[in-house]
RNA sequence: GUCCUGUUAGCUCAGCAGGUAGAGCAUUUCCCUUUUAAGGAAGUGGCCGUUGGUUCGAAUCCAACACAGGACACCA
């Protein structure tokens, strides 16, 4: 484990500290603030003001060692600053800390405030502890780490060494903290669901699977929470939403991990019309807490993110966006012509809103860029949705698109027993033909609703996807703080 | 799951007409009290991802495997 020369190295210089009667893994610390706070303090200081004391607290990043004087410089959570460490201030203990602290120790230093022959503002420590004793070293200084599988392996080090991921890091908080505030300031409820279902509903995707041995049953980690929240709904909640994590089964690519974070709420009384408000004004509000510019770059292009959003139906979509004849769209042999035609796969089932949805995944979908509703979705891939009271084929449902990806999905809740029951049977019928991704059978569901959902709406928004939009980062492991990887060694 | 690319010192990277392994940073020793990737001098450090094959000889060519990155497929 430690028999990396280097790191022999290291500890043979905590036990020299030990052997000074210092402590390398020092527990009582104190500081006066960040670096920030002393560059905020002291950024207008000209020379040196040595009736001023500050203390920090700082990992070593930079180590400029001279006979009896050294500049390091110390960063912790919000910035990093200069010191300057001198004989002329630590007397004989200068002399062990040149030969014992190194680059990644954490240490605590007290001084004055001056400002150095090149103007930089630094610290003039007067008194100098070491706060935990690195014995791993970092990576080289300059370059710092590249490697993407140690970045993620090691996210510990890649905070460490590359401060811009800390802060991707801090808006993710950010946001989902916002998103929270969004919501309980509308009288929503936050909740919390099982994450171990009995039956993997509430999405079409394939569960992971795990035993409960004390009930002696298998259990599939949620692949949605929507069933159960709605359940809710049925209780008496008039408003309810869950930040937390899905599990699905399936392949990872960079915008698919096999667990992530969605919101989910449901909202009593309020249709389709209105979640699609909602959603603008929380992007808004997002917008203007973060106070990040509307039009935000990503990736080699720009999204402009303004409300109100674009908003297509479907079949506009597939017409004006797609480019799709208009007049095979309700023809299924002159769509089924269409695809080959284009040399695509054909859906599964070979239904109206199968293909629908083929033409739309290829025709479409890559070109949304600008945030853009898409409504009207066809009523046979959406089986968990309200049919439309003036057209049955359609669903009161939407999803918003931004920069080719599927960000959002709502609509207005199926809350008619019946047809949901039947909706299930179609799904498990799909399922013997061979979909595998068909939604399950879900009768206790099924009862719920028979006891009277109210009229309702509820909506998914995927939390990782909106980060990356948000802070311009192109794959979805690098908003995840420890993605999904395989592991080093075999694992029996 | 498929294809492409990569894997060399702690880190960042060279080296690949096949001929005993290189740089910078880090590290060790020494000098240095205003440095900015500090500087100067001298060292140490490698199962060249793993296992096989071709060859007198392999970091270099070939194959399989492992892991990663990217693209595609799958997937709301």
């Amino acid at each position: 484990m430690f028999d990396n020369k280097y790191v022999e190295q290291r500890i043979e210089k905590g036990e020299a500290l030990k052997s000074l009667g210092k402590n390398p893994y020092e527990n009582r610390v104190s500081r006066d603030g960040l670096t920030a706070d002393f560059i905020e303090k002291f950024g207008n200081l000209e020379d040196r003001d040595e009736s001023e004391s500050f203390r920090l607290i700082g990992r070593i990043k930079f180590l400029r060692l001279m006979g009896k004087a050294s500049f390091m410089k110390i960063e912790d959570s919000e910035g990093i600053l200069q010191i300057y460490v001198s004989k002329n201030q630590l007397g004989d203990w200068f002399g062990d800390i040149k030969n014992i602290v190194e680059v990644g120790d954490l240490i605590e230093v007290e001084g004055f405030p001056f400002v150095t022959k090149t103007d930089e503002l630094s610290l003039n420590v007067r008194e100098f502890k070491i706060v935990t004793k690195a014995i791993s070293p970092l990576p080289e200084k300059f370059h710092g780490l590249q490697d993407k599988e140690l970045r993620y392996r090691q996210r510990y080090l890649d905070m460490i060494m590359n401060s811009e991921v800390r802060k991707v890091f801090k808006t993710r908080s950010r946001i989902v903290s916002e998103i929270r505030h969004f919501f309980e300031s509308r009288e929503f409820l936050e909740v919390e669901t099982p994450m171990l279902h009995p039956i993997a509903g509430g999405a079409n995707a394939r569960p992971f699977i795990t035993h409960h041995n004390a009930l002696s049953v298998d259990r599939f980690l949620r692949i949605a929470p929507e069933l159960y929240l709605k359940r809710l709904l049925v209780g008496g909640f008039d408003g309810v939403f869950e930040i937390n994590r899905n599990f699905r089964n399936e392949g990872m690519d960079h915008t698919h991990n096999p667990e992530f974070t969605m919101l989910e709420y449901y909202w009593a009384f309020h249709r389709v019309e209105d979640l699609m408000k909602l959603t603008e004004e929380l992007f808004d509000h997002l917008f203007e807490k973060l106070e990040l510019s509307r039009v935000l770059k990503y990736d080699e292009s720009e999204i402009d993110f303004s409300t109100p959003f674009q908003t297509y139906t479907y079949r506009e979509a597939l017409v004006k966006v797609g480019e799709v004849p208009e007049n095979i769209l309700l023809s299924i042999p002159e769509m089924v012509a269409y695809l080959e035609k284009h040399d695509l796969e054909l859906p599964q089932t070979l239904s109206l809103g199968y293909l629908w949805a083929e033409l739309f995944d290829n025709f479409v979908e890559k070109k949304l860029i600008n945030p853009t509703f898409i409504t009207e979705f066809p009523i046979d891939i959406s089986p968990l949705a309200r049919r439309n009271d003036q057209n049955s084929e359609i669903a009161d449902r939407f999803e918003l698109f931004i920069h080719g990806t599927e960000v959002a999905n709502g609509f207005s809740e199926l809350n008619d027993p019946i047809d949901q029951y039947e909706r299930f049977k179609k799904q498990l019928e799909a399922k013997d033909d061979g979909d595998d991704e068909a939604h399950e059978m879900d009768e206790d569901y099924v009862k719920a609703l028979s006891y009277g959902m109210p009229p309702a709406a509820g909506e998914g928004v995927g939390i990782d996807r909106l980060v990356m939009l948000l802070t311009n980062q192109h794959s979805i492991r690098d908003v995840l703080l420890f993605p999904a990887m395989k592991p080093l060694h075999h694992e029996e």
